[in-house]
Formats: structure tokens, sequence, C-alpha cells
RNA sequence: GCCACCGUAGCUCAGCGGUAGAGCAGCUGUUUCGUAAACAGCUGGUCGGGAGUUCGAUUCUCCCCGGUGGCUCCA
């Protein structure tokens, strides 16, 4: 016998992300910076500085913008006359280790604002600094050829920065304004130990791995044609296979929560896009008008202005509400090209949207059972690496936000005691709201490290306004109703590119496009294979049997390769007892298992979704 | 959109001022095999597109398109 202990062969999805998922505000709020980190921190830092003599060294007419620590090492801008080259690096670097081997000694010096703007005045983006500084005092570091404007704290000496590496070169606004001069950034890692280091660019080897655009051109699930458009990804069938899956299951999840599901169409006339307000304020991210016989079109941006007409096509009592209007939306934007991303930041894409109308006084406990349904089709995804993010209004920017400033102390209240009331912690986050009110956005992190929005959740007073919406009160008059805008599974592209790198390729079975292949070992067991095949089939299992003239080691590597959980192969043996001896991804196996059995096995699997098991 | 880099067969890549190569994939044939690659043969490229320099450009220059990293944006 084969040797295992005869329980049942689940199939194990993907690995967790290599990068933790944490909030990144909250180790700073949190206080408690262990010696540790700081040290860390100050080195980097002080590799920025070194980084910056190094630059400046090579080109001494360069300006300098600002070189803070990031989570893996650190950055500085310049303005340089030149652009840089990846040789510059490697020169940059060499001399940033001969100011290492000098251990020149930091220095710090407090001066009055008028005496830095003497010091920096070749500098202008130090004098801008100085200018928004609110102290009479500002503090200047200098190591051996160096000086910055800079708040510390640093190391005693360059000698104990221990090791980095530059890695890239990137363009940068100043002060992140696009319309300001661009400077050219250098990244560069930096650890206590070199070993540190080279884990770091492993684990940056590791996450390209399991990037969703290298998966999923290798497992054939997507592809973006040149000919039909940047941002206009093409589902293959194996991708439109997890996506219909998904649709379905979140329809009937929706269905059973009390929302009623619409279908309307992906344009409008332009006119709905000025009465909502989103073509003044979004027109540059819409794709452009397309007009006939003096009417203009356009390819709706979003769902909600048709939602909201739909609500508009009848009166509406107060015992009506709240009313739920779903919808698998497609919405088509214009994004700049340069922030397309394979499947996860997309010119068309199909949202799993929701507008829900409903009285004030039902806004809090709408928004909890959003929070409810997220956290359901999150459990249900398996996923356990996210954090809230309760994106609020920045009072310090009245162009951005609409100035109703009671309603948004009001709602942004609200949400926090919904939050609290669900015992679910979150993070605040000023200037992260939509521009009619604040939101609850769910956070995810790529495959590459970087936060993405999955779900969210936002509070509309706004857009009722605009359209004029009511229904009938108890009172017998007209009163404005609230809207919530939510997604749980965000777009269906960026949903399945986020599942890809989630699950590393391995998809959890009831996901699996292809759940598994028949391998027959000689044509002979081909027939029997084919009939085993259909009886799948006909349970609902997606399969595929492999009838090439391969080994069945070539099989099986192919197999491996297309991540498919179930590797069912079938051999004289197999066809004499009508059974089948399983494969996992994993390499276990069960060998000589009743056809029966093996089904039992997998739907229980299928049903139990991602959770674990 | 902006800055930088990249673009050679379906994929991964080599080559380079003298006219293009490998492995895998594909196709054909042989093989019928017990848990990650059988063997042989063949096919496959206006070297991303256009213009320029040159006797000659895949190679050098410019423009455009696409991709990557970052910035900006994300209703």
């Amino acid at each position: 016998m084969d040797g295992t202990t005869g329980a049942p062969l689940v199939p194990r999805t993907g690995g967790a992300l290599l990068f933790s998922t944490g909030a990144p505000h909250m180790a700073e709020t949190l206080l408690e910076q262990d010696h540790a980190h700081d040290f860390l921190d100050t080195m980097r830092h002080s590799a920025a500085h070194i980084m910056a003599e190094a630059v400046l060294s090579i080109f001494p007419e360069g300006k300098v913008g600002i070189g803070p620590t990031i989570d893996y090492g650190f950055y500085y801008d310049f303005d340089l006359p030149r652009p840089l080259t990846p040789e510059d690096l490697v020169a940059i670097e060499t001399k940033m280790q001969a100011i290492v081997a000098q251990d020149a000694p930091f220095s710090r010096e407090e001066v009055s604002k008028d005496e830095a703007r003497r010091i920096f005045a070749q500098q202008p983006y130090k004098l801008e600094i100085i200018d928004v500084i609110p102290d009479e005092q500002v503090r200047v570091y200098r190591q051996s050829g160096f000086t910055d404007l800079c708040r510390g704290p640093h190391l005693e000496s360059t000698g104990q920065v221990k090791a980095f590496k530059l890695l890239t070169i990137a363009g940068a606004y100043w002060r992140g304004d696009e319309k300001r001069p661009m400077l050219q950034r250098i990244y560069g890692a930096a650890y206590e130990t070199s070993e540190e280091v080279e884990r770091y660019l492993e684990l940056l080897e590791e996450a390209r791995q399991r990037d969703h655009r290298k998966l999923g051109a290798e497992l054939g699930l997507f592809t973006v044609a040149e000919e039909v458009g940047s941002g206009l990804p093409l589902w293959l069938p194996k991708g439109a296979t997890i996506r219909r899956i998904l649709e379905r299951w979140i329809v009937d999840l929706e269905l059973a929560s009390g929302y009623q599901h619409v279908y309307t169409p992906h344009i409008a006339k332009v006119e709905l896009y000025h009465r909502s307000g989103h073509w003044e304020k979004f027109h540059e991210a819409m794709f452009p008008v397309m007009e006939r016989d003096n009417e203009q079109f356009v390819l709706r941006p979003m769902n909600c202005p048709h939602h909201i007409l739909i609500y508009k096509s009848g009166m509406h009592s107060y015992r009506e509400l709240p009313i739920r209007i779903a919808e698998l939306g497609t919405q088509y934007r214009y994004e700049k090209s340069g922030e397309l991303s394979g499947l996860s930041r997309v010119r068309a894409m199909t949202l799993n949207d929701a507008h829900i109308f409903c009285r004030a006084e039902q806004v809090k406990d709408e928004f909890k059972a959003v929070v409810n349904l997220i956290l359901e089709a999150y459990k249900q995804l398996g996923f356990t690496s996210y954090w809230h993010r309760l994106s609020l209004h920045d009072p310090n920017d009245p162009v951005k936000y609409h100035p109703d400033e009671e309603m948004w102390q009001f709602t942004e209240q609200v949400l926090r005691e919904a939050m609290d009331e669900l015992g679910l912690p979150y993070v605040e986050a000023p200037g992260e709201a939509a521009f009619y009110g604040p939101k609850l956005d769910v956070q995810v992190q790529t495959a590459l490290g970087k936060d993405e929005t999955i779900s969210t959740i936002q509070i509309d007073n706004h857009l009722p306004h605009r359209f004029d919406l009511e229904y009938i009160g108890e009172d017998g008059k007209a009163h404005r109703p609230t809207i919530i805008h939510r997604g749980v599974l965000s777009t269906f592209e960026r949903m399945v590119a986020y599942l890809i790198e989630n699950y590393k390729g391995v998809f959890p079975l009831w996901l699996a496009p292809v759940q598994a292949v028949l391998i027959p070992i000689a044509d002979r067991h081909l027939e029997y294979a084919q009939k085993v095949a259909s009886q799948l089939r006909a349970l609902g299992l997606r399969v595929q049997v492999d009838d090439r003239s391969e080994r069945m080691n070539s099989k099986i590597r192919d197999a491996q390769l297309q991540k498919v959980p179930y590797m069912l192969i079938m051999g004289d043996r197999e066809a004499a007892d009508g059974a089948l001896s399983v494969r996992l991804l994993s390499g276990e196996e069960i060998r000589g298992q009743k056809v029966g059995d093996f089904v039992a096995m997998a739907l229980e699997a299928v049903s139990k979704r991602g959770e674990a098991g």
C-alpha cells in the first residue's frame, strides 16, 4: 500500500502572503518603539544622507529634495543636470561605501531660520521646507562632505551604517504635486546585516513569482491584447470560470441578504453625469463623449446614477426602506496610462456594486449589515490578512471635500460608533474620504506589498440631494433618503488579481478552473478515464482528461505546473476496480480509491470553499 | 499623464553595423509507460511600428506604440 493514513486528501491553497499585512499607521500610534526599530530607522535615515553626499560628489551642482526612511530602507530625491543611469547607481553605491569606510561623525546643530537660509542658499527645495517649518529654530546635520536640513536623529558616524543596496531610480514630483518639477528618486534597501538585505531581495523575487500578471499568463487566466487596448483585459476560459463562480456565489449571498439585483446599460447620456456632478469633477477620467443625432453619450464611469434612477422610477414609502439595489455593474474609466496594471488597475471593470437607499436612522444598522456581509464573504474566501481603514475628510482641504462640516462630523461619528459596536479595529485616515462622505475601506496588500482597497462602504447625502430623491415618511411628508454605496468583492478584475496572488495560483477547490485532471497511464485506459470523467462532470466537477500520448510523469508535471488540485491517475488496477489514484499538488496520494469515495471527498472540499478545514 | 528603463519565435532568453539562434511550447512519426520533462524530425521571426544616418540597420539616431518600476490619480 501507499502508507497513507486513510484520511481524506483535501487540497490546500497557496501559502500566506509574504509581506505582513497590517495597518501601517498602527506601529506609529502604538508608541512602543523598541530600541532595535529605532536603530534601524536611524541607520536608514543616515544612509539616505550618505547617499545624498555621494550623489552631490558626482553632481556638485545637484539640488536635493527630501530623503525619508521607508519600511525596507530609504530614498532621496534629487534635481540633477541629467537623468541617472543604472551605471550611476553603481558609482553612487561605491562612493557610499567609501563614505562609510571613512567613519565620519554626524554632527547636529540648532540654527535660526535665517541662518539656515544662508546655509542652504544654493538649495531651493530646502529653502522651501524652511519656510513651511513652524518653529523658529531648525536643525542641521553635517557629516563629512554633506549638510542637510533634518530633524534627525542620526547615527554617531557614517561607519555605523551596516548594510545597504541601491535598488531603483524613479521619478517623483516635488512634494507629491504633479504641477511641480519631477525629481529623480533613488530607492535603497538598508538593514543591520547584509544577510537581511539579501533576504529582502529574495523576498522581492518571491513576490515577483506570485505576481498575478505572471501567474495569470502561465495559468491561462487572462490576457491583454495591444490591439484591444491597454487596461482592457480579456478573460480566458479558465479565468472566466473563476469569475463566473464568484459572480454566482456573491449574487446568491446578496439575494439572501435582502438585495435586489438589476441590469442597467453601460452607457448613458452625458447629462446624467452633469446632474450627478461627476462630469465636472471627473470628466478627464471618463472616456470621451459619443455623439449621434444631437445626443451625447458616455460610457458610464460608475453605476450609481443608473441605480438612483431605478429608485426614482416610483414613489417610496418609509415602510419600503431600506431598498438595496445591486448589480454586477460594468463601468469604464480612462485611467492614466501609467496607472494601469494587469487586472488590478484597468479601464473596463465590473463591480460587485450596490446602492442602499435608507432613512438616516437606518444608516448605522445598514452599514453594520454590510460590514457583516463583507466579513462573511471574506470568511468563505479564507481571507485572513486585511485591515479596516475609516476614510475621513480632511477639514483643511475644502476643495477636495463637500463643504458641509456638520454632515461630516455626524456621519463620521456614526461610522466610528458602528465599528465600535461591531468590535472591529480600524485605522482612521483623514484625507481618504470620498468627495461626498466618509467611507470604510477594507485594505489588503498585493504580492508586491502595495496597499489596495477591496471592499468599500460609502455614506452619501450628496447625490440624494442632487437627484432630489425622496420617500414619504410617517408624517406624510417627503424626506430625503441617504445612499450607502458599497462594493464587497471590489471589481472582479481586482478581486481575481488579488485571489491569484493570495493563493499563489493554487485556488481552493471551489474556484479552481480545472478541479481534476484524469491521467490515463496508457492509451488502453483512456476509455475508462472518459467514463469516469463524464460521471464526475455529471456531479458538477470540472475535470479534464489528459488524453495526450505522453508518459504519465509528463502529464503529472503539466498538471502540477497548472496547479490542478487533483490528479486522478488510472491504469490497469484502477480500471479493474472502478477506482482511481488521487494525487495532490503536495505529492500526497491515495491509491486505489473508489470513484464514489473520491466524489464524496471532493464535493465536501468544494462545499467548504476557502474556509480552513 | 510625468520620470527612468525595457521590447528578438506562443514563452524564457542569446546575438549584434554584413542580413537571426537555443531551450520549452506547437506539428508529424515512433513509444504505451505507475506519481514532476520518452525519442527523432519538422514548422515557426517584415528582431514592437515608422522615419533617418549608412554601400548595408535587429544593432546607431529621432518619433510613435506597448510593457515594467516609481510619481500623480482612484467618484
